[in-house]
RNA sequence: AGGGGUAUAGCCAAACGGUAAGGCAACGGACUCUGACUCCGUCAUCUCUUGGUUCAAAUCCAGGUACCCCUGCCA
């Protein structure tokens, strides 16, 4: 399997609308834009809308905007804009000289607020939130006029440029456009343009006391930033008439289009920023990077690769129905990744000692194990094969069930790239647990998997030389919930927190190469899965590994 | 209930009036010094449903049904 970018060139309905416009000149070329607000941190389901945009704007030869649209500084800080610029760069995207924000514009929205209201297009309203719900009407019943919808023009410049001006207190007026109090669109219902907020904004500072909605922004910085196809999800779709009504009624630079797209669902998971920072404040996990997390910060700390979750978001698909993505495609999409690239290693999670009598005390042999078998460029390194080692207590079975075939007693295995041993006696303490295994190798199975008398071993097993193994922590993930979906209505997703989502071992023995393993690069430890050190926790002398993932296994299937 | 959307295999998803792509999963087999990987094969007489138009319908028309979104001074 491949694992270069371009997994297949799958149409999807966006790419069919850019290739139309683009062959029937409505457009010249393509310019699409990720817009995070920068109150949170970035999860997969961002990732899909990253690789959306900045997938199509490569594919035709256009490009794509970082946007941060931070028109609300109540919930904003600079903290999650750099952790947004990082995880968008790490995920492999370059915005080039492309970097915007919304309130960049500010004093231009502010000059186009002034425009409607000059034409009779907005007004100050002085209801408060509450009535202004009330009067809003219902899903079924039109809304009512506001008794200052029909404010004159003078007055309403002078309260919109005293409310700019910082005289009024926050939510005692807004501005609204005057649109249709009976549209079935209720966000057409005059909505709000500006609220007043004295609060300080994490990129323009105190320069403003009113603040524009989404809606007033959007659309306008799309038009000014030459957007052509302003991508978003299906909750903004009944939005679209008052994005359009408002390039309709400004004299804005050019006429951006939005389409939706459906947004990314995952089995096992959350993905709201709510219930994520819920999570994270009430120490239901580490934190913002914990690795059990859809987090970006998360995944990358758990050792998911940028290619894989590129690969995972062109496998998936874009649509407009409401899917859901099983997590195992994401899981599936890693391991066929590192597949590929993580260089081999055996670290034994679980030991059992076990001693080879007829090798001589005190002395070791040195092996060549290749760090990939399918890849002999990868080279191989040195092991150390001695009188003592270790293996994982799994692959051994004093009363072996149906199908099993590693090690039993009296029973033969290959050891991994050395040689084969025979299981000879069993030594277990007072209380009956197993102490140690003994056995006798065969001199001459170095290569191949044949015994003396030419039958072939059915297993092979990983070890490692206990005087060339290092101890260190292995922590095991699980998924975070043990329901498909901790989300659903009606339920507390927390009550669906797996108790068993993280397994920390810290008597891992693995084999000596490991000691100056390098924090990036991903391995597989031979039959265990994929594990790389823990960016954190992971210290020379103490290390700690993550594992990404399992490897696939039929045989616990059964 | 008003408005806006969506229904194609277990999960995604293509198709644009010409006879149901592809991926994942699953299953069967081969290969293998990782029960991994890889390889081969199987997997929708059928597109939510009921009618209609047509030589021909997943695609067009009419009526149902199910699910999602919208009543923040959030985005």
């Amino acid at each position: 399997m491949s694992t270069e970018y371009a997994v297949s060139a799958s149409n999807n309905f966006l790419k069919t609308i850019i290739d139309e416009d683009l062959k029937s000149g409505k457009q010249s070329s393509v310019v699409t834009r990720f817009p995070p607000e920068p109150n949170g941190y970035l999860h997969i389901g961002h990732a899909k809308s990253i690789c959306i945009n900045f997938g199509l704007a490569t594919e035709f030869g256009g490009r794509c905007h970082l946007r941060f649209d931070d028109t609300n500084p109540a919930k904003e800080e600079q903290e999650y804009i750099d952790s947004i610029k990082e995880s968008v760069r790490w995920l492999g995207f370059d915005w080039g000289e492309h970097l915007y924000y919304a309130s960049d514009n500010f004093e231009q929205l502010y000059q186009w607020a002034v425009c409607l209201v000059t034409e009779g297009k907005a007004y100050v309203e002085d209801l408060n939130a509450e009535q202004i719900r009330a009067y809003r009407g219902t899903l079924t019943e039109p809304g009512v006029e506001s008794p200052f919808r029909n404010r004159p023009v003078e007055e309403n410049l002078n309260l919109f440029q005293r409310m700019r001006d910082g005289e009024f207190p926050d939510g005692s007026r807004v501005l609204r456009a005057r649109i249709d109090m009976a549209s079935p669109n209720i966000s057409l219902r005059d909505p709000v343009l500006y609220r007043i907020l004295h609060t300080p904004h994490p990129h323009v500072g105190n320069a403003w006391k009113i603040y524009p909605m989404y809606d007033f922004a959007h659309g306008q910085t799309d038009a000014i930033e030459g957007i052509t196809h302003s991508i978003c999800t299906l909750e903004f779709e009944s939005h679209r008439p008052l994005y359009e009504w408002f390039l309709d009624n400004l004299p804005v630079p050019s006429r951006p289009r939005q389409y939706e797209f459906a947004r990314l669902n995952l089995t096992y998971t959350v993905m709201s920023k709510r219930k994520l920072q819920e999570l994270v404040l009430n120490g239901l996990v580490s934190g913002w990077d914990d690795p059990r997390l859809p987090t970006l910060e998360g995944l990358r700390r758990r050792g998911y690769t940028p290619t894989s979750i590129r690969n995972f978001c062109e496998q998936i698909g874009v649509g407009r129905s409401d899917s859901w993505i099983d997590v195992s495609v994401l899981e599936e999409s890693v391991r066929a990744d590192l597949n590929d690239s993580a260089p081999r290693a055996m670290a034994v999670l679980r030991p059992i000692k076990l001693v080879i009598e007829n090798f001589p005390d005190g002395q070791a042999e040195e092996l060549q194990a290749a760090n990939h078998p399918q890849k002999p460029e990868m080279g191989s390194r040195t092991i150390h094969f001695s009188r003592e080692i270790w293996i994982e207590a799994d692959d051994f079975m004093e009363v072996p069930s149906k199908g099993f075939h590693r090690l039993t007693v009296s029973g033969e295995v290959k050891l991994r790239s050395g040689y084969i041993v025979t299981c000879r006696r069993v030594i277990k303490d007072e209380l009956g647990n197993i102490l140690e295994l003994r056995c006798d190798y065969d001199p001459a199975s170095r290569e191949g998997i044949h015994t003396a008398d030419g039958r072939k071993v059915k297993g092979v097993i990983h070890w490692v030389s206990a005087a060339h193994s290092i101890t260190a922590e292995v922590r095991l993930f699980d998924r975070l919930f043990s329901d498909p979906n901790p989300d659903r209505s009606g339920a507390d997703y927390k009550q669906f927190l797996n108790q068993n989502s993280v397994e920390v071992l810290t008597e891992c023995k693995l084999e000596a190469s490991l000691t100056c393993a390098d924090s990036e690069t991903r391995y597989q430890f031979e039959r265990m899965g994929y594990f790389r050190q823990d960016p954190k926790d992971s210290k020379p002398g103490s290390l700690v590994f993550n594992r990404v993932v399992t490897l696939r296994d039929v045989w616990v299937k059964k």
